[in-house]
DNA sequence: GCGTTATGTAGTAATTATTCTAAAACTAAG
DNA sequence: CTTAGTTTTAGAATAATTACTACATAACGC
């Protein structure tokens, strides 16, 4: 029979993936952690077929928990769950040893699909997840950190950017002129594929960047 | 027989409140909505017994959504929904004419209660949000979250801020010229003491706003 | 080495954002 | 019902940013 673990912090998002689960597997048993201590808990009692770890939860850091997982039971199946489908944190979790990252917006059919996948001891990565890392390991780049493709000033206009500095008050510090810090800044959001200052601002924190 | 309306983009939340209902109101109907636009098209063809609306949907602005079924269907009863607990939607909500607001980490107690109120025509608040309500209404303005001095404008142009959406862009979603969201931007930078996009990121995140 | 691609630099034009001012519209108090 | 304050709304002027182009170097692959 099988036996899974969900972690999340909402009830309903835990009875919901419950219900879908047992739809699934009848029969199966399932336990729910709210939390990171309680997941491990669990963890520590029962060997489950997989577990279910949702990226957001208060007073969890659920990336050092998936480490935590992987150091303390490395044969353990875990599929991350995430409510924004941000790519960004996939590619960290997938490393960091899961066997799958799905969004929480995803249709039925896909989150089906990475459960069934996961089960069978297949890693599962959903299209678009496909196409990103397809870009990231393409070539010469196998870079871990997308912050290291930048060059020297970039990485030098990333850290006045973090630091909330405008463009007009960098090409100050710096002596340069106006477009060329914007030249810049076009390319660093290239390069990191943001869009724009929160986004960037999000991916750094995802990276521990000041 | 009861007939419900869900309004949340994410399957699983949806299954888990379906499976909730059910368990509660034997054999009652339920219909489903992953955004504004589906749930309007319902509510327009349907009598329900109560709609439960998610706070937070992309491509969809849950706090227009609640106007226009105040606006549309006065005795429509809708129950709030959030993920985040904080309570500064929760105020905005009521005081646009919800009967309810519950936060998805409430315990399964606590949202049964808040859904039969409803169902009964009784309005729920629950106890955090009784004492919020208390101060906030209590001789000066002893308010605590600067983002509760903010008004509804602001508020929901803060929102906007936070998802990265540009003056520009939010000038066009709101309908109104780019100088006037530029207004309320400078305002509430002003309000909250914040120099940049970034501070008031932070800011916000002290709070635990979206 | 030689072609190719990445980097650092800007000018100019086009686009966007901010500030200042101020008029309606609304709210609450008297 | 009037008045004072607050909120919502923009026009116009100004300022800042972005997009596009360009060119000189530097680094890289073969």
């Amino acid at each position: 029979m099988h036996k899974f673990l969900l972690i999340d912090d909402h009830v309903v998002v835990r009875s919901g993936i419950k219900l879908l689960l047992s739809s699934i597997y009848e029969g199966c048993e399932i336990h729910e952690a709210k939390d990171g201590e309680t997941a491990t808990a669990f963890v520590k009692e029962n060997h489950y077929d997989f577990v279910m770890l949702d990226v957001q939860m208060p007073n969890t850091d659920s990336f050092l928990l998936m480490e935590y997982f992987k150091a303390s039971f490395p044969l353990l199946k875990v599929l991350v769950f995430s409510m924004n489908s941000e790519s960004i944190y996939a590619l960290r979790f997938i490393k960091a040893g899961a066997m799958g990252f799905i969004s929480k917006e995803a249709p039925l059919d896909e989150v089906k699909k990475a459960i069934n996948q996961v089960v069978n001891g297949k890693k599962y990565i959903s299209e678009e997840m496909l196409f990103v890392l397809a870009e990231g390991t393409s070539a010469s780049n196998t870079n871990q950190n997308p912050f290291s493709n930048l060059s020297a000033r970039e990485f030098e206009i990333v850290s006045m950017l973090l630091n909330g500095k405008t463009i007009s008050v960098i090409a100050i510090d710096l002596n340069l002129g106006i477009s060329t810090v914007g030249t810049h800044k076009g390319r660093i959001f290239n390069k990191l594929k943001v869009a724009n200052l929160l986004e960037l601002k999000e991916l750094a924190n995802s990276y521990n960047l000041k």
